[in-house]
DNA sequence: TGACATTAGTTTCAACACGCGACTAATTGA
DNA sequence: TCAATTAGTCGCGTGTTGAAACTAATGTCA
């Protein structure tokens, strides 16, 4: 039998793997991807951040430290979204790649050398297994919305009611109705009010909030089918 | 830069990659794993089904093939739990494994050779990274229980009612109230009723059902913020 | 045989959450 | 001073939820 557990590395065949991360912040109304040029000669001119992986170091640090590298600053988190194989090209021709995908808040400065934002609907051409990851990653923030604070990584330390609603319908695809969005909001006590306010221009000025999780309310509600459906 | 990206696999440092795969199977009111006998001289006496990778393969389709070897069947349905590295250690030594959780319905006949089955809440002493693996596999079971069909999975072709209550309680670590979960799934058009009925001795026989999942009801619902306390 | 325990399945109701439109509030600019 | 614009709230109709009480069908045992 081949693949016989065994106690020892005897058997094991060493694999080339990568990290590649799907380094996403908000613009306008869509979300941005961060792409590295491409070496000279590759198949597509552009790829998302990615390195070797390194058979000592934990993966999950060291995607940490490619993402802040093609950044330039250590983003607000990260998470992974999966491991993919030979089934789908590798610009590096890497045998397998871990995805993650990393958030940080709105970009206040061009990213260093060869990094580019690009908004994530207007991507230019991908090595099959990275454009298979893009679409993980954006799947993998709408499922974690609800249970790590996704949204808050995506802004500032403060930020207005409207900009988080914003952030939510962006990353749900869909928009939110604001007097249910606050609701909610306030019911979970997830956000305290700071004593500033910023004027846009027009209209009523708006208070700023900043993330500030209070309590857990044990409110297990009841079994969800939905989702299940087809 | 020792990990700049690069279009070829110079720079690359092989690594000793395996699949390791918790299989899960309702066993009462409690889920059981399987594990296999480890080889004589190892640091635990079991460990969790796992292989070598291998480079040009997928790695979904092998893991399958290790789980289905472990359980003496192909199992009803597997995922990716994520990666880890030499933080934990991993009884083969492993650099990085890739997790799986698989689940399967209600074992008939006992598995091959030197699996067996534990208790969750009792199993004997693993690797480092195989217990982790193990909570890991559990809340990815939570997790997906309102997305992909794990409950059912975990049951033979046709249930009771109360054995599919029990599987979701078994997953969710906690009581449902009767009629709230029948009024859910009768919303939620996912089963259908045989005519079949099944008497368990004493008390009324309880009517057999089938999964058969009818339409999407597009019940996209307010935000959700609950979880995300603390 | 008939009361009772046991398990399956339904009904009912109060409380709450949600979608939604309409409302008030505070500011800029004409 | 008034319209336009954006922020934030209120109230109502409706659907969902948890909980307990109810009916239904079977086996057990005196």
């Amino acid at each position: 039998m081949r693949d016989r557990p065994s106690p020892t590395t005897r058997g094991a065949q060493p694999t080339a793997v990568s990290l590649d991360i799907v380094v996403c912040a908000p613009h306008g109304r869509s979300l941005s991807v961060l792409l590295v040029r491409a070496a000279a000669g590759a198949r597509e001119l552009w790829m998302l951040p990615w390195a070797w992986s390194v058979p000592g170091d934990a993966p999950d640090d060291h995607a940490m430290r490619v993402a802040s590298e093609a950044l330039g600053a250590k983003p607000a988190w990260m998470t992974q979204v999966g491991a993919i194989g030979n089934s789908r090209r590798h610009p590096g021709t890497a045998a397998l790649s871990i995805g993650y995908v990393a958030v940080t808040a709105v970009r206040a400065k061009a990213p260093p050398g060869n990094s580019q934002w690009f908004p994530i609907a207007g991507l230019p051409a991908l090595a099959p297994r990275h454009a298979a990851l893009v679409t993980s990653a954006q799947l993998a923030l709408r499922e974690r919305l609800d249970t790590a604070p996704v949204a808050f990584r995506l802004l500032p330390a403060t930020f207005t009611l409207t900009d988080l609603q914003e952030v939510y319908e962006l990353l749900l695809g869909r928009r939110v109705h604001k007097a249910s969005f606050r609701r909610s909001l306030q019911a979970a006590w997830l956000v305290e009010p700071t004593d500033e306010w910023r004027s846009e221009g027009r209209g009523r000025p708006a208070q700023l909030f900043r993330y500030a999780p209070r309590k857990r309310r044990g409110g297990r509600r009841g079994v969800r089918f939905e989702l299940l459906g087809g």
